[in-house]
DNA sequence: ATGAAAGCGCTAACAT
DNA sequence: ATGTTAGCGCTTTCAT
């Protein structure tokens, strides 16, 4: 493809390009750049200059004079792991919702020529490691994604002065952007719908009670289903994890053997709990309707396929990334934070 | 907790500790970098100027002298998506295993302080733009996860003379290092398994044959099988995803209903079989026994628990870091390959 | 519209 | 052992 006439023992530089096409750096620079204030003919010299030299921009120096970066940091801000001898295994990272949102953040962000640092944060040494890295001003923009509601992350991010995007709501009210979907209604359709298919003795798999997203989905939940006039709920908590969510439905099982319904607050973990209540010989939808949220591919993969509340995951990243991209380039204006607004998908689990 | 006596509106610099410390400024660079050329008492001053001043080396100057990024790039090459419509999906990205596979990589390169750049490669043009930032000396060496047999990036990243480690073997011999499981004894160690448990009527679900992984454990176990005299083995491909899994597994059943033991070439998959198999009224391990490969945590989770070959994925991952490291301490010797062993997991599938 | 020149913050000879 | 100095490759005034 490249003819390889010479190889370029040292990648070419600016001054390679100006000499080549016979103007100064300055100009090339200008080419590069866009400016708009360039010779039409010049130009075209410049950029065959560029085309022949194979000459790419480099980084560092462009980014020890502009003071930008290109690149952005995802942060994934874990609770401390319990117990040291256990082997390293963020949650967060072997979460499938991970990946859609790192799915989601890349679809805007490759375009914009922008890369992503992945970061994380799980102690008090690595926040602060962190949080150097970000004072230095090595990335131009931070995405954090919080999986604890005491994290003092969003608050020492402000101090920082960076253009910042939180996934959801801070527990502490923050002045920093945030995108989020509305989980209270998200978990007020479950209730609704499984109130309307005339289901009473409810039960629910909820994500850990320090996490917003869990809290939140089972009060939610919960006065919903109050106001339907259905009070005597059974809860446990599965940890939103695949396995949390088979365990805590055994749970119910125990408390609650009579149980017509359950509201799981994550598809992985209603991933987990289907099985446990078809080898306990209920019938899914018929004798225990199932509704989960997300609507992960693993909804659509479950048997029966999840009847789920909707995030729409990817969108929502793509989100946080538009919000950051437009924070970094007009600094000090910060953008309002986006709500989104989940939808109930019927399937045939309820 | 600091003392915010003067808001620094620029972040200092060498120059700045120099003067507080009374020192020029090559000393306080060796104090950074820990040269061993320092008076003690001159370290203790400059160490306490750094402190005051809040100094943090400012990698963009650094890296433009040094050529050195202390950072990484992990590649994720994937096939193509087909249809433009769809949404980013990044087979990949929701795979659990990525997760399992950027936590190992953070386990060494944190301590290191390296930074880690998520990249993606899924066609042409990204592959191109991905290059381009790559020989232009962004980052000081790759992790490469590519997904498909006939990848060029394995090629193409070896002609960039940048150090670089593989994950998994790539079809095309190539002098890159790679690190791996034995995928092949690993499905052998099933077949061993099930042939030994009395199972002759046996089927697979097998990756996508498009991938080295998917290959070897379809051969590796079909030969072993050979081996035991079972040649009649129904197979199905359910693409390392959940969804595939199980619609591979009704396949499965409606060929060979008589089906006494399957072997599915990820957990994933399993996942997504078990529950159709538990449906479809076979007892598990009773009628049909069912074994794994990966050893994920959904294993655990599974009704039944999951016998499954075990990959030490994250210690593998945590290898790659430690070759890519060293290969970037002395460029231009390759370090060897490593292939890890897999192991069986007996749990109450099979 | 273009060029000359000054630095961005750092490291690495080299000199002392 | 420490300081002096010359860049690394780029953008950006400031002249022209």
């Amino acid at each position: 493809m490249t003819a390889d006439v010479s190889p370029p023992a040292r990648p070419a530089t600016l001054e390679d390009v100006a000499a080549v096409a016979g103007v100064s750096r300055a100009t090339v620079s200008r080419v590069i750049n866009g400016a708009t204030t360039v010779d039409p003919a010049l130009r075209r010299v410049v950029e065959e200059a560029v085309a022949t030299t194979g000459y790419v921009p480099n980084r560092a120096a462009r980014s020890l004079v502009t003071r930008r970066t290109d690149s952005i940091a995802l942060v994934v801000s874990e609770r401390e792991r319990r117990p040291v001898s256990e082997p390293f295994i963020g949650r967060m990272f072997s979460d499938p919702h991970f990946g859609r949102v790192v799915g989601g953040l890349m679809d805007v962000l490759r375009p914009a020529g922008i890369q992503m640092v992945l970061m994380l944060a799980d102690d008090e040494a690595s926040r602060n490691q962190l949080l150097s890295y970000l004072r230095q001003g090595h990335v131009d923009g931070v995405v954090l994604i919080s999986s604890h509601a005491d994290d003092p992350l969003p608050g020492l991010l402000h101090d920082t002065r960076l253009p910042a995007v939180l996934a959801g709501r801070p527990r502490k009210p923050s002045p920093l952007t945030y995108v989020e979907a509305d989980q209270r209604a998200g978990a007020q359709m479950a209730a609704d719908h499984l109130a309307a298919l005339g289901r009473r003795r409810i039960g629910t798999i909820t994500g850990p009670q320090d996490m917003p997203a869990g809290q939140v989905r089972l009060t939610g939940f919960l006065d919903a289903l109050e106001q339907h006039g259905i009070g005597d709920v059974a809860t446990a908590e599965g940890g939103f994890t695949h396995s949390g969510g088979a365990s805590a439905m055994r749970q119910l099982l125990r408390e609650r053997p009579d149980l017509d319904a359950v509201f799981v607050a994550s598809d992985l973990m209603a991933l987990g709990a289907l099985p446990v209540l078809l080898r306990a010989g209920r019938d899914v939808p018929g004798d225990v309707a199932v509704v989960g949220f997300d609507d992960s591919n693993a909804a659509v993969a479950c048997d029966p396929p999840l009847t789920t509340v909707r995030q729409p995951v990817e969108e929502m990243a793509s989100e946080m990334a538009r919000l950051l991209l437009k924070q970094i380039g007009r600094p000090g204006l910060p953008e309002p934070s986006v709500v989104f607004h989940p939808t109930l998908v019927r399937r045939e689990s309820a």
